[in-house]
DNA sequence: TTGTATGCGTTATCAT
DNA sequence: ATGATAACGCATACAA
């Protein structure tokens, strides 16, 4: 049969080469069994030939696709983008590919019949999904790393994070601050609402200062949320929303309202997404390292970066070189101008008699 | 060796089933040549053992993967949002994965590299990159089909879309509207400014009425260009912006000005993308159905609906009972309220001259 | 350090 | 309509 021109196999290479299917099978997998003399033959006639590894038939014989899967509900567009910059900065000049497996209630079974079919090299999950530990199981059982982004070591402590921009609030003299939580259902959105609420008890406002209102994490639902406290006698100064699309909503319904931002009110999100800049007025948030989260995470992978196993032999760098990623990553509150020092006359005085207490306490 | 309950595979069910591999690769395939009575049988044996085809085995042998990559070059989210929505949505049921390819000014060798290690079933090119004709050819030098999103038909009429959008904001009394234009390599950026220049040109208003500001589709150089068309004397009524981050980047330079929208200037968008519904005021974009053209785009592709290569036979219905998706799709105005028709005494007198002149010549 | 034989799970060819 | 056998391209166990 004429075949025109098929791509060079190890076949023809350990030919062309004079060795055997096998040390070309060693040099693709960077065995340090290789002498360098040998390895240097072989550079050239791989670049000569213009062989390429046959990555189904790798898959085939590993028993594991060259691919990383990232698993999302969909709820956090913003989120997701970073995460998947970060991963893909890591999987750069690797063999692996991204997949992008968007999941809904139908997660686990969704998942399992993508591991059942391709044998991903690993997996992400992202918040929400990743508090699940059944999907975690899932690929536990089919061996299949996983990793769980913003839950997993090393992760971004969301909760001090939310407490530090609740308090530089408090510290520019707001006491009325609403808070619009995110899903009940997501470990991360509980996180930060712990983190306002530990901001408030610091300065001793207890639970009658608490003004929270329940949110999705969509813009809708922001703005609703929003719309609910700013009808509040006396009226919040200041609302925090656990996403910028929230926070979004809220710059919405104080607009719909004719409130000032940030004038009548302070308006602040959480992850500092795109959206972010793009509001008016640009809107403050705490900055989370969603990128460079993922990328580190994603060293945990076997095939990542120049590491494969047998790199792990005497011949690569001792561990112990190796960059330790930081134990957790700051997220850092970015002060925009939606979020300003409590004006002279703002907020009703009613509320003062409480904070005049509460201010001695902090 | 033991091995705790490997899989299943072809062979188990053959043998089971007391049949030959062939015939189980058949049902897969879903072949006409099975019998019914045979693929009854072959349906409670797979049931029983839980057999899953092994993918990898299917792609070494038939040298193709069950991948389909989408290539974009990071330029707009909110695009590639809807396209993958529409993709995942095709491959629905399928064994098909999607993986995200984003390239830059790598685009040719990245996705050389992807086609050459992964041999995707298809390749899906967003825009701007779905204008490059080297893109394309790679993919028809590999055999995999490539779908060209926005360009291959049925595309969607962007320019004739623009145009409405224009034409609505000249009958509804404005004369001096400023175009914020894409990125000139980008056809689709090309097509929406060439839609307002018709506009008004239909108008009579021809070279001297243009006031077009150069962008990139970015949120920044909206605001830079609208900053510039703000500028100018007499000022705009309204500024239409190629895309719905520079149109959102109009407003901040707006709100950055004290003119107000839409008492004092209109803008507009393109794409109706999520952010058009988030902004202050919500912005009026030209809806573009880029998750439907993405859908239907996909049936171009085998393996994607109950289709394979065996259904085309006999056995399934005639070619010509399938829908075919329409020729082109419509981009349809969306009007919000950050456009509105022009107000008394807005605009700069010294506009009206060239106005009353134009005005009756539509 | 390098080579040999065999397996991975499926599809294609050609026969029946 | 179904079956026997040879690819598909690489990895692993074991031998040398």
């Amino acid at each position: 049969m004429i075949r025109t021109r098929s791509r060079a196999t190890m076949e023809d290479v350990a030919r062309i080469a004079g060795v055997s299917k096998k040390t070309i099978s060693r040099y693709i997998n960077n065995s340090p069994d290789v002498s360098r003399s040998m390895r240097a033959r072989l550079d050239a006639v791989i670049a000569e030939t213009g062989f390429v590894p046959n990555a189904q038939a790798r898959a085939l014989a590993l028993r594991r696709t060259f691919l990383v899967a990232l698993v999302h509900d969909g709820s956090d567009r913003a989120v997701r983008e970073a995460a998947e910059t970060g991963i893909l900065r890591a999987m750069e000049g690797s063999e692996l590919a991204l997949v992008v497996l968007p999941r809904g209630d139908d997660a686990a079974s969704g998942l399992h019949r993508f591991l059942e079919r391709h044998a991903p090299t690993g997996v992400v999950l992202l918040p929400p999904l990743a508090d699940r530990d059944d999907l975690a199981a899932l690929c536990a059982r089919a061996d299949t790393p996983c990793l769980r982004l913003g839950e997993d070591e090393p992760a971004c402590d969301e909760r001090a994070a939310m407490a530090a921009l609740v308090e530089w609030l408090l510290a520019n003299g707001h006491r009325r601050i609403g808070l619009i939580a995110g899903p009940d259902a997501s470990a991360s959105a509980r996180r930060r609402e712990a983190g306002y609420h530990d901001a408030l008890a610091a300065r001793g406002l207890e639970r009658g200062a608490w003004l929270v209102a329940a949110g999705d994490n969509s813009f809708s639902s922001g703005m609703e949320a929003a719309a609910l406290l700013l009808e509040l006698s006396p009226r919040p100064t200041a609302i925090v929303a656990c996403n910028d699309e929230m926070a979004a909503g809220a710059l919405a319904a104080a607009a719909e309202k004719g409130i000032a931002v940030p004038g009548e009110l302070s308006v602040a999100g959480f992850d500092d997404t795109p959206l972010a800049a793009m509001t008016v007025p640009p809107l403050a948030s705490v900055h989370v390292p969603w990128a460079r989260m993922a990328e580190a995470a994603m060293a945990r992978l076997p095939g990542i970066a120049p590491m494969t196993r047998h790199d792990r032999g005497a011949d690569s760098f001792p561990a112990d070189v190796v960059p330790e990623p930081p134990r957790t990553w700051q997220g850092t509150p970015v002060l925009r101008a939606s979020v300003a020092p409590i004006a002279p006359g703002q907020g009703e005085p009613a509320a003062m008699p409480r904070l005049r207490r509460a201010i001695p306490q902090a």
